[in-house]
DNA sequence: TTTATCGTTGTAAACGTTTACAATTCTACC
DNA sequence: GGTAGAATTGTAAACGTTTACAACGATAAA
């Protein structure tokens, strides 16, 4: 919706942010404090001077400098979301909720990719005092995340919250919220073996993933249960992406005992997967099934469609934002309790029964 | 690459931002002019007091305000791209590019996504002066787009780039890179043609797209061309989303002459395509072909691989960031010539001969 | 009428930086 | 040694806003 008071009475823009708030209080006939006061306490003036500063601002086409304002409340209304990937359709998703709720709470947000490589405490503070960000949203994965930055000392600073994945303990004194990844994987494993099948892999991300380190718990906890054995070699790790998962599935297939089941730690790797697979002449689900993670789009119109465990990734966004939103404008609460939001297995058909 | 100069010699971050100019200049015994000239025009400044400056900066671990030099300079630092759906690949691969290019010339990125609704020249403006951006990358699809804000004068006003889609006749004063759409969708065309078919169908965005028009311009020329009819319900608008591409197939599908071919006017359309023909029963390509645009990484892993035209996403969106530093730093130059990248059709298996 | 109170407005300082200009020091040449 | 000129540094203003505080005027109570 755009500001009427950016446009002049004759519906043009006219000077774009040059007019000045003395400009305004000039032909206002009022002091500058009384236009500030205007904009910003509306209910602090009178009727009548707010009446007469309101259309000055209108013929002026006046429009605060948000640098200057910025600069003086010592608020850039700017945060930043540090994130693994921004090609996977789920943080995709996730960014919208986050957009959303940014948006409606007045912030703009500027993303930074780590494409996968852990960030340093050096490179995470250089981030933060150079980008002068009000907050910061962590989706990346960072499991040897140096934690001198993020002590407490350096929390007291900065408004940080956690999203999608679970934390480790050092990580534990920040606001979070995600899925209860451990379970979701657990159920995503019973799923398969409630079909019927044994020998089951799966193919997570890397070591350093937090996120799928927790699925792979969830995987290898659900197998134990069920007293089924995990041969070597039916973890393998996929680095998050098709490549890496189609290398990961040709070894799975490979494998000297191939299992019937492979759990991938995210949809991107499991359509992957799907490829792999049936490029090496298998069907899906009847030679083997494959169950995925995050529940994409693309999840939908996969062939054949895929099971998975779907998340809701907008929701994550907007609830992570608020959260965000809370530090920084209740100040930092201290109540770091994570968030958790709730996860849903999704039958298509990529499961089946193993044949035999 | 972390800042050395934001670690004490005790290796902790001290004092986060806190400590202004002033403080260093007091340690170094200088002015604060002199601090700020070590700090940007570090040749003006003599050798000895250098020294001492960047020891005081060490020490004092400071690290200039951004916000109030945005605030002096009248400068951001910070761009804005507008972009119909930040969940399509392509869009994702162009904004890495973007995103390279930004970090190698120190802009932070903003993103506002327009989900696929035009904007109006007021939406546009509010964010022009609301967000104090530096500058605009377009991609977005606004054929009805306001053309006062974009008019000469407000050009002279803020630098503007258009990414991606060609341009409309109101809008070529700006300057733009991108493919040339027309060519690369009479390539597609003509590629399906060569391979026998007659019966081509094109799923194309909404009307409002300008990139999709461009697309259903190169198609209809090369059916031209060949002297091959378009029969009426050929075109379909899909809406450029999963679920509007699935609901044009069915249409096509079920039109009394089936086409042999579709032409998607994009690769997530096509991929949605695939599943809609192959739910139907048939398949692909021997009952119908398939063509995308875009090739983005889902392509490869489609069943079957999907034949697409490719774009170079990520070296437009670093052509299209460094053309904007152009226009901001240098100022307007005026010289809007389109920069063309080349594109490529990349053929797999989702095209093949017609039968009978 | 005087005084206290409250509501409204104005004055001026402050935020941290950059930079034009003035002042100072240095260099080199006479 | 003196001087012109260059090189370096310091002084102070400026950017546009917010806000503590002062000043003012009006209203109500005495």
């Amino acid at each position: 919706m755009p500001d009427p008071a950016l446009k002049t009475v004759s519906g043009t823009y006219p000077s774009m942010a040059e007019v000045s708030i003395k400009e305004v209080a000039r032909m206002a006939g009022v002091s500058i404090a009384t236009v500030s006061r205007c904009v910003n306490n509306p209910e602090k003036v009178t009727e009548k001077t707010r009446l007469r500063v309101q259309k000055a601002i209108l013929e002026t086409g006046y429009s605060p400098n948000t640098l200057a304002q910025s600069f003086r409340r010592g608020r850039t209304n700017l945060v930043m979301v540090v994130l693994p990937s921004i090609g996977d359709p789920f943080f995709t998703d996730v960014m919208r909720g986050i957009r959303t709720a940014a948006k409606a709470k007045g912030y703009s947000v500027v993303i930074e990719e780590t494409q996968f490589n852990t960030m340093t405490a050096d490179e995470i503070g250089a981030m933060l005092v150079s980008k002068q960000t009000d907050g910061i949203i962590l989706l990346a994965s960072m499991s040897p995340f140096g934690t001198e930055i993020l002590s407490a000392k350096s929390r007291r600073r900065l408004p940080i919250v956690i999203g999608c994945e679970t934390i480790s303990p050092e990580l534990s004194e920040f606001p979070s919220v995600h899925i209860d990844n451990v379970a979701a994987a657990k159920e995503a494993t019973n799923y398969l073996i409630s079909q019927g099948h044994r020998r089951i892999a799966m193919i997570c991300g890397q070591a350093s993933s937090l996120l799928t380190k927790d699925r792979e718990y969830g995987y290898r906890a659900a197998m134990n249960q069920s007293r089924l054995a995990i041969e070597e070699g039916w973890v393998v790790e996929g680095e998050l992406s098709l490549d890496g998962a189609i290398r990961a599935t040709r070894k799975l297939l490979n494998h000297q005992h191939r299992p019937t089941a492979i759990f991938c730690a995210n949809d991107e790797m499991a359509i992957a997967c799907l490829h792999a697979v049936k490029s090496a002449g298998l069907r899906i689900p009847d030679d083997i099934s494959v169950i995925g993670f995050d529940d994409i789009r693309y999840a939908e119109v996969a062939d054949p469609p895929l099971t998975t465990i779907g998340q809701p990734a907008e929701e994550i966004g907007e609830r992570v934002m608020y959260r965000l939103c809370r530090e920084i404008e209740d100040g930092l609460d201290g109540e770091t309790a994570p968030e958790i939001v709730p996860h849903k297995l999704i039958v298509r058909q990529s499961v089946a029964r193993p044949a035999g």
